[in-house]
RNA sequence: GAAGCUGGUCAGACAGUCGCCGCCUGAAAAGGGGGAGGAAAGUCCGGGCUGCAUAGAGCGGGAUGACGGCUAACGGCCGUACGUCGUGAGACGAGGAAUAGGGCCACAGAGACGAGCGUAUUCAGUUACGGUGAAACGCGGUAACCUCCAUCCGCAGCAAGACCAAAUAGGCUGGCAAUGGCGUGGCUCGCGCCGUCAGCGGGUAGGUUGCUUGAGUGCAUAAGUAAUUAUGUGCCUAGAGGAAUGACUGUCACUUGCCGAAAGGCAAGAACAGAACCCGGCUUAUCGACCAGCUUCAACU
RNA sequence: GGCGCGAUAGCAAAAUGGUUAUGCCGCGGCCUGCAAAGCCGUUUACGCCAGUUCGAUUCUGGCUCGCGCCU
């Protein structure tokens, strides 16, 4: 049965924890999206947002982009494993444009399950 | 019917699926119930609350200003008077004192603040007038210039403050003595601490609390022109902490456009905006809908 | 969340209840074989809306924008 469900845990919460992914230099960019990521030492993702004051002024609509991206990862959480992800808006977006920010946060989805895997096959080169 | 004035209410409704943050029941699984606003905003005023000594004296500083009332308090609100605007309903108005004193009055104008000057006139500096200018021959104007008078105000703010407590570092509490130093609010007084002796606990990260029942609110009655108050009765209405209210679907209702003779059908729209200790106001943003009272004009009886 | 500052030409920066200095920049001219420097001239401003006043950039409210501090 796949959890749905969105706890606190799943969160990025403390700067250690939102430097490290961005140290981790790995960025993928969509139409609205940024995704900077980074693996962790736990068995399911974290999620990090940042939403710019610079890129929508009033808070109604930045907290409004919160609800929505945090949404979109609650549905498809399933489809990630041990990874920390932060992703970061680069145009507002409203109601109206929903299913194109979604389509685009799976598009950003495959892309980074493509190199999780290539990570993972290096990692057990390395290990022979 | 048209144009307008004033006051008030609402801020689409009801379901379903998947989630989020508190609360209650339960050993657990799970179940039940609650979850943004009229401005939550700006932080412009006023309080509560908390600490600084139970905030106390003086200086300095700040605020307000017709009269009367309401209130916990106010720079708010209500009533009355006065002034300006409007045909009117109404709207707007932070200014008491210029003989307590000081300052300022550009340009224009012969002359600009304290009395003089010019012309005419008279017994007589006695009386009248004087282009300009906001103000001109004076007991001027200006106190949103200093000031005076009256009233009020100590300072900081929940990141206030209290409690539990890793690592590190050495301090903390009680008694006694006294110059100086340090701290507390802009300063002085005042107050507390630093010295020494005795005892062993104190406290940062982090966590808990403060944290939502309160000058609360609906209705009825009474007092008052009103703001408001009193009594009775019903109700509980978010409490997060890198910070919860979201996504999707259906039905009905509203507005606009198109089609249609009509019933109706299709499409689009639905403002300003998101609680962070809590209240009373003010100001600013706002698609619209509805209710009540009133004014002016036109027509008819 | 709370507290406190500021806004003057394209940029920087003064002062004041009655004409807004000054410097750099731009433009035109002189100088030079050409330029630079220098000299002369010149354009563009008191964030917005009300009130007090005869008169506001200044005084008093209210907006808008920007900045700092408390953690």
């Amino acid at each position: 049965m796949p959890e749905y469900g969105f706890a606190s845990r799943l969160r990025l919460k403390k700067t250690d924890e939102f430097s490290s992914v961005f140290n981790f230099r790995k960025r993928i960019s969509g139409k609205y999206l940024l995704m900077y990521y980074n693996y962790n030492d736990f068995s399911y993702p974290r999620l990090g947002l940042i939403v710019a004051k610079k890129l929508v002024h009033d808070s109604v609509r930045r907290n409004y982009m919160r609800r929505v991206l945090r949404e979109v990862f609650r549905k498809n959480q399933q489809q990630l494993t041990n990874v920390d992800i932060i992703i970061r808006p680069k145009q507002s977006f409203s109601n109206d444009n929903f299913t194109d920010v979604e389509s685009d946060f799976l598009n950003l989805i495959s892309i980074l399950k493509k190199k999780v895997k290539v990570h993972l096959n290096e990692n057990g080169l390395q290990s022979r």
